[in-house]
DNA sequence: CCCCCTTATTAGAACTATTCTAATATATAT
DNA sequence: ATATATATTAGAATAGTTCTAATAAGGGGG
């Protein structure tokens, strides 16, 4: 992704576009794992930790990125999130995979009606194993 | 709920029947807020907090209970799951709404295809603010 | 292009939710 | 009742994240 591509998706959100946010921007959109602050942090490794949280705290204001909870490592997960998708976990591995084959309309209807709130996103976890009988 | 009763759904999770964790998981479910660790510790006052998070992981594991993670105070909230329910979550307010309007097999199905993996579960957070024309 | 001012970055310290330790107590099967 | 594996506990330790306050840089107006 061009320079000029992070710097006007970072000026859209409001955000001034400096070199640490097209970086981490970026490092997001062009990975598919769900790496940790830490993770961002060694391998932009001229980027300040401090900045690289500071940073993820303002995507996820734009609602640019996600943070997912993994339970197993305590630590927080990062996910770019241009384009909305729910995770399915293998339990046995922690392994995250993106998926999007499925239409959400219908759940935030029923949350509409259920709490009386204006609908305006989800984070979505399915958990599995592996089958026995592939 | 009676003890007898807290006893024998402990047991037939495979845990011992303690004091502790009888007074724990009926903390939870006749709760209807999610509490932290530190909210069950204080309330019930004669249980050492490690016991707290001892308790919690082992009602996890067993899926009597999960977890929830409110990015806006960085502490983890526990949520009696006897019934799966999905949570629907005010941006303003942080408020923790349950519902289960919904039926999830049609998810399921579609993450069992996305993966690949025999589906044991979800987690679902729906994020809503106040209605502008209620 | 050049100020100016607001906002961002940074290293390191601080914080705190959670986990660990290892000594003591308890549940449950026999 | 006894034995044994498991649970509880206080307090220390850990580590992910946030805070501080000094320095740097973005970007709008001139
Ligand atoms: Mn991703
Ligand atoms: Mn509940
Ligand atoms: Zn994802
Ligand atoms: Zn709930």
């Amino acid at each position: 992704m061009t320079d000029q591509k992070l710097r006007t998706i970072l000026q859209e959100h409001g955000l001034k576009a400096t070199y640490q946010r097209m970086a981490v921007l970026e490092y997001l959109v062009t990975h598919k794992t769900h790496p940790t602050a830490e993770m961002i942090h060694e391998d932009l490794s001229n980027i300040s930790l401090a900045t690289v949280y500071n940073t993820l705290d303002k995507l996820i204001e734009t609602g640019l990125i996600i943070a997912i909870d993994i339970h197993d490592d305590g630590k927080r997960h990062f996910d770019y999130y241009g384009e909305p998708h729910y995770h399915v976990i293998n339990q046995q591995t922690s392994e995250i995979i993106d998926a999007d084959n499925f239409d959400m309309a219908p759940l935030f209807e029923a949350a509409r009606k259920a709490s009386g709130l204006t609908i305006t996103g989800y984070h979505i976890e399915v958990y599995g194993v592996k089958s026995e009988n592939p």
